[in-house]
DNA sequence: ACCTTGTAGCACGTTACGTCA
DNA sequence: GTTGACGTAACGTGCTACAAG
């Protein structure tokens, strides 16, 4: 079996091995080294236990990450960690995804064309075997990282001490697929309470925050978004149950005043021609839901249910307070005024 | 002043894990 | 023990604002 490795054009043949293309920018003919990487996690785990790409991935994303921009050759494959002046962190996410790629690439380029791994005893083919979702299989990563590992304990006494401390709930996950922490109550009781302070954290509170939680800054930072994703989805749905109940009253409303309507016109037909009175009376319409005037007539008997239509007619009373399309009242006109109390 | 580029933060949608009935 | 629903941590993507060159 042989595996043709070009990394001079990257673009192209990292695609072939992974299920999603990998982006990148630039063509970068060199070859690159990780500085840094979890010491604990490669203390800690038994050979039994995959470290997969998302530990890479974390260890690669997390500042700091030091390279080595060396010349590429094959040969180089661990380079001696790098001096502190070439230390990036400046690194976008599809150049750390580039980084996470690289390492397989050069394990399993060893792998197949090179040498068995020492104490290894899975035959090559797995390597070409990738995980459905990461495109990159538990295989190759742990080679790549028990390999590597030498190299990251050389330099993970320049790992910083914050990151190495946020770090430290990072050693319990079993490494299988994306972690997903659960926080304790007390930490989520903290985050809402400086929830209700500000929605929204600058990056000094983010550090202050999840420094005194023991969580790292991106923990803080997604806790945040996905309560404001929270909130926004409950404002939604408190919203739209108003609306609905607003629909309904100015349904049940509107059924009222047709039903009114009718009964008036049914009295014009019946009483005499002396009894009506010119007036203008409120209707409010089914479709755009507005308060229209009407000049209609009515009777006396009725006159109660009708407002002064600009003077063509006699003032009359609004004593039946009951029948009046009530605005000020009226939910609809105020969901915008309740959204804002809910918001709040 | 204007443009380009890189970065950070956010909203939004999605995925995947933990919990519970 | 299994399963499905649900809550939510974590992620990917696109957009925008801003600063620096």
């Amino acid at each position: 079996m042989e595996l043709a490795l070009s990394l001079g054009d990257a673009s192209r043949s990292l695609t072939n091995f992974t299920d999603k293309p990998v982006k990148i920018k630039d063509n970068m003919g060199f070859c690159m080294g990780l500085g840094a990487l979890i010491k604990e996690k490669s203390q800690e785990k038994t050979q039994q236990q995959e470290i997969t790409r998302e530990d890479v991935r974390r260890a690669s994303s997390d500042p700091p990450v030091q390279l080595d921009l060396l010349p590429f050759s094959p040969v180089q494959r661990y380079p001696p960690p790098p001096p502190s002046h070439l230390r990036f962190s400046w690194l976008s996410e599809n150049f750390c995804r580039l980084l996470d790629f690289l390492w397989v690439i050069f394990d399993l380029f060893e792998a197949v064309n090179l040498c068995e791994p020492a104490g290894s005893n899975r035959v090559p083919e797995e390597a070409g075997v990738s995980s459905p979702n990461s495109g990159v299989s538990s295989f190759q990563m742990e080679l790549s990282l028990q390999r590597n590992k030498r190299d990251f304990e050389m330099t993970m006494n320049e790992v910083d001490g914050e990151r190495a401390s946020s770090r430290a709930s990072d050693d319990d996950e079993n490494g299988l697929t994306r972690k997903k922490l659960r926080l304790s109550k007390e930490q989520s009781a903290f985050l809402e309470e400086s929830f209700k302070e500000h929605n929204t954290l600058n990056p000094k509170q983010k550090l202050a925050l999840a420094k005194q939680l023991d969580l790292r800054p991106r923990q803080v930072e997604v806790w945040f978004q996905n309560r404001r994703a929270r909130t926004k989805l409950k404002q939604t749905e408190v919203d739209c149950e108003y609306l609905k109940r607003c629909c309904e009253t100015l349904t049940e409303e509107n059924r009222r005043l047709q039903k009114e309507l009718q009964e008036l016109r049914a009295l014009k037909t019946c009483q005499p021609f002396y009894m009506q009175l010119p007036a203008t009376t409120l209707t409010m319409c089914p479709s755009c839901e507005r308060v229209a005037p009407t000049t209609t007539t009515t009777t006396a008997a009725n006159a109660t249910t009708t407002v002064n239509g600009g003077g063509s007619g006699p003032n009359l009373s609004l004593s039946d307070s009951s029948k009046q399309p009530k605005l000020n009242n009226n939910p609809f006109f105020q969901v915008q005024g309740h959204a804002n109390q809910v918001a709040s």
